[in-house]
DNA sequence: AAATAAATGAGACTTATTCTCATTTACTGT
DNA sequence: ACAGTAAATGAGAATAAGTCTCATTTATTT
């Protein structure tokens, strides 16, 4: 695991330096999106606060990083790998636990022609999208009691 | 348009106070979605910034206004009026614009589907979605230069 | 008009994120 | 392996969005 951040940064040519492979390690081995508190404490204080933002800055900057807010306004951030396909998020309201979902292709395909056909109203490049479903975990969940 | 805030109020059962009715009156007006920034540069200074926010949190209580998170992390807010229907947002990279789009049935149709099978999957009852299209405003935009 | 509960304004407080700057570390070329 | 240099880090100060407190004002009910 610790080889699979060292190769990241390098591929990326991010230099090597043991904040960031910590980091890196963290999101490799929880594997979903987490929250920077969450983060943070899984970093038991091994990262610096600053260097913990500066170092998921960099994740972005190099494009491996995703960051999103969710409901409860607690900020989430996951790792985009490069077997890691497009995919969309859950949202637990009550928990707060992220799950990823993919949607199925005949889906995208129809979102993307409905996103054609807003570039063109509104004269927009559209570069992105997301998909966000927000509603309650009902059972099996460690953290909702 | 004060009319239309008074009166919005009295069918929500909430007291008729002026900085309520400030609010509402901005809100109406600019008749988009807008950050708090520019709702409170818009109020000049005539409703407090608690104030402010406890309106904004009343106005959510009486789910007749809808918060979210643009991507440049300001906080977006916009009415719920009766005659304006399920619909999505388009957001400028740029100049942080955010627009409302509607998509089209067969689509809402589609998502609906697609939400059916993730509840299952996870055990979830999913109570809302949302659909959300990044990219950059050609041209006509007063922001972007 | 008086009584009462609710709402407000002003500013203190909280807390996530950014910034500063002195020190440490990683990379480059020898 | 070593020195030189730029980049990265840690510690804590600064910033700013949102919340909270409490004394005063306002809306509603009688
Ligand atoms: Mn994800
Ligand atoms: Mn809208
Ligand atoms: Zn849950
Ligand atoms: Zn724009």
């Amino acid at each position: 695991m610790i080889e699979d951040s060292r190769k990241i940064l390098s591929e990326h040519s991010v230099s090597i330096t043991n904040p960031r492979i910590l980091v890196l390690e963290a999101l490799l081995e929880f594997g979903n999106p987490i929250t920077i508190d969450e983060l943070q404490s899984k970093l038991k204080g091994a990262v610096a606060k600053s260097t913990l933002y500066r170092v998921l800055n960099d994740l972005k900057k190099i494009k491996i990083l995703n960051e999103f807010t969710s409901p409860d306004n607690s900020t989430v951030v996951e790792l985009i790998l490069e077997d890691h396909s497009h995919h969309h998020h859950l949202f637990c309201s009550d928990c707060g636990e992220v799950i990823d979902v993919e949607l199925s292709e005949e889906f995208e395909t129809m979102l993307n022609k409905e996103i054609e056909n807003v570039q063109k109203k509104f004269n927009f490049e559209i570069t992105d999208h997301r998909v966000e479903m927000f509603g309650l975990c009902t059972e099996e969940c460690s953290n909702c009691k």
